[in-house]
RNA sequence: GCGGCGGUAACUCAAUGGCAGAGUGUCAGCCUUCCAAGCUGAAUGUUGCGGGUUCGACUCCCGUCCGCCGCUCCA
């Protein structure tokens, strides 16, 4: 009898997830700090798990494309702290800094620059006009409409009159005003002056100084994204490792950003690990790339043992793509704090050549490829030698699976957890990760501590660690040893008992089931093997 | 950053302004031939942190940090 998680079964995971090791609030003892965790012994084995199976099939056995030829595909580790013009050309530095603005009335916040603010002037019907205050109304092509509308209705609780429109081109941002003209607002959905807050800058990259001046001009960037890193060493990648357009390379690593609320235990948090791969191809076939990761990765994330209901497919709308995208398409899983809606997990984004053009056009570096093979076609193919000129030469474009690794932890325990009612435990709570992905793999167990048992199990330990994570544990009841196991998802238990000092063989206990098999001393590495997938 | 709620042992939670406790877990010993069993014992707290009120503060007040929910933002 076991139940799906809800949101209220968050915080019990949480508890699990400190009490057994897994994630613990970093800085913790110095009353923890916002946004940032440390994974445990079993945390980071966990993530590791996740890791190693994502650069197993991405970069040692990446799928086979869709025209039955396997993939070029490289790894890289590439550094955190890169020239800050990277950041400039990748257009974070710009976008990524946004000053913003609070209504302390209405607790709304906006974009300091997207607020649009007009005198409200009111001609009355003795042809007076008066000055209604300085009202402000959100920037777009509609502003003198929105605005005309909600004059009109102030006017006409105060006497009336005709509300004189200001053209498009006379609204000031807030952040053209000065200091007391700001105080003098009235804010988008405010009703009063003055309840508009100065325009704080919010920068989402976090900000260091390498060497030994700390002034402007030596200020680096934490990076935001693995992306970059990848951008930057393209053509290093291209000159050096004989891959071809269409290849991709993949990348593992933290990432950073100043995030307004870091929320939801790991979901959301200012350092965090991204698997991102970006895989450069024509620009003819970008959107037949597009369409294959989009459709393999939501493979890969069906291989973790995640349930098919719990995930689907997010395609961004026109006015919600990044600034360097053609089209994305997010992965989302129904987190319990989402649910019954779902929460982004990965984004599949086909930038274009954005973000090459941009680092070619900072850098001065020329960041094109030569595509000989497409030479060589079209030159088959009897286009004129002028055109071949043209076409083989090109910015490749780029479609990019970019993941939070520690996002796939989260969603790996959140699978993973399950209450179950046993005999003597109303609620018993455990985590049932796929052999695969658990910790540890197996628990090695003398069914009592005594009559030769514990030297068998521990000769079989010092065998099988060598193969799998594994742990012994001669002491207490073996009841509480099984529950261990279990509560932190390890998915086999041996127990050595009697019978195996007279025909060598040992009990397998399945965590799922608590079933037990008889396996031969000889034969528990393969039986193991088999089942590890 | 704004608003609301909260913070006591590793975890879950008690404690009229008056001796900081329980269960679970952990550890040790005994006992145990298969599922958190039993018995005995042990360790663990500047009650998030810092101030204030008071003879006396886990308790009331202020500040701060952290967490949860809602804005906002995002892999």
């Amino acid at each position: 009898m076991s139940e799906p998680a809800t949101p209220s079964v968050m915080e019990a995971l949480v508890s699990l997830a400190k009490r057994r090791g897994f994630v613990y609030q970093a800085s913790e003892i110095y009353g923890g700090i916002r946004g940032f965790w440390d994974y445990g012994p079993l945390g980071v084995l966990l993530k590791n798990n996740i890791r190693d199976w994502w650069w197993r099939c991405m970069v040692e056995c990446p799928p086979v494309g869709p025209d039955g030829s396997v993939i070029d595909m490289v790894g890289l580790d590439s550094s955190i702290i890169q020239h800050p013009t990277t950041w400039k050309a990748s257009g974070h530095v710009d976008t990524f800094t946004d000053p913003m603005v609070d209504c302390r009335k209405t607790q709304s916040r906006y974009r300091a620059d997207h607020i649009w603010t007009a005198r409200a002037m009111v001609k009355r019907k003795n042809g007076n006009v008066d000055d209604l205050g300085l009202y402000s109304v959100m920037s777009g092509d509609d502003a003198p409409e929105i605005f005309a509308k909600r004059i009109d209705k102030v006017a006409r609780k105060t006497g009336g009159g005709e509300v004189q429109v200001p053209v498009i081109e006379s609204f000031v941002p807030f952040t053209k005003l000065t200091t007391e003209e700001r105080a003098k607002v009235i804010g988008p959905d405010s009703d009063e002056p003055g309840t508009l807050t100065e325009p704080r800058p919010f920068n989402l990259m976090l900000d260091t100084y390498p060497g030994p001046i700390r002034d402007e001009a030596n200020k680096a960037y934490l990076r935001p994204e693995t992306a970059q890193g990848i951008f930057l060493n393209f053509k290093n990648v291209a000159d050096t490792t004989r891959v071809k357009v269409p290849f991709g390379v993949a990348q593992v690593g933290k990432s950073f950003r100043n995030e307004v609320t870091p929320r939801n235990f790991i979901f959301r948090s200012r350092e965090f690990e991204q698997m991102e791969m970006e895989f450069f191809c024509p620009p003819d076939d970008a959107l037949k790339w597009y369409e294959f990761w989009r459709n393999e990765r939501m493979k890969w994330w069906l291989t973790l043992g995640i349930k098919p209901e719990n995930l689907k497919f997010r395609d961004h709308d026109q006015d919600e793509l990044s600034h360097y995208s053609k089209a994305t398409v997010d992965i989302e899983y129904k987190y319990p704090f989402t649910a019954p809606d779902f929460g982004e997990l990965e984004g599949i984004a086909h930038r274009g050549d954005f973000d090459l053009s941009q680092h070619q056009q900072h850098s001065k570096v020329k960041l094109d490829y030569f595509d000989q093979e497409l030479q060589l076609r079209l030159k088959e193919q009897g286009v004129a030698p002028d055109e071949i000129k043209k076409r083989s030469r090109y910015i490749p474009n780029v479609i990019e699976p970019a993941s939070g690794l520690t996002r796939a932890v989260l969603v790996m325990l959140c699978e993973a957890y399950t209450v179950e009612s046993r005999a003597g435990v109303e609620k018993f709570e455990f985590f049932r990760f796929p052999a695969k992905f658990a910790p540890i793999k197996c628990g090695i167990f003398p069914l009592v501590n005594k009559d030769g048992l514990p030297e068998i199990a521990e000769k079989l330990y010092m065998d099988l660690r060598t193969k799998f994570t594994c742990e012994y544990d001669p002491k207490q009841s073996i009841g509480k040893r099984y529950a261990r196991m279990d509560e932190i998802g390890t998915p086999f238990s041996i127990t050595i008992d009697t019978q195996t000092l007279t025909d060598q063989t040992v009990t397998i206990r399945d965590r799922d089931t608590q079933e037990q098999v008889r396996v031969s001393l000889a034969q528990v590495e393969s039986y193991l093997r088999e089942r590890m997938g």
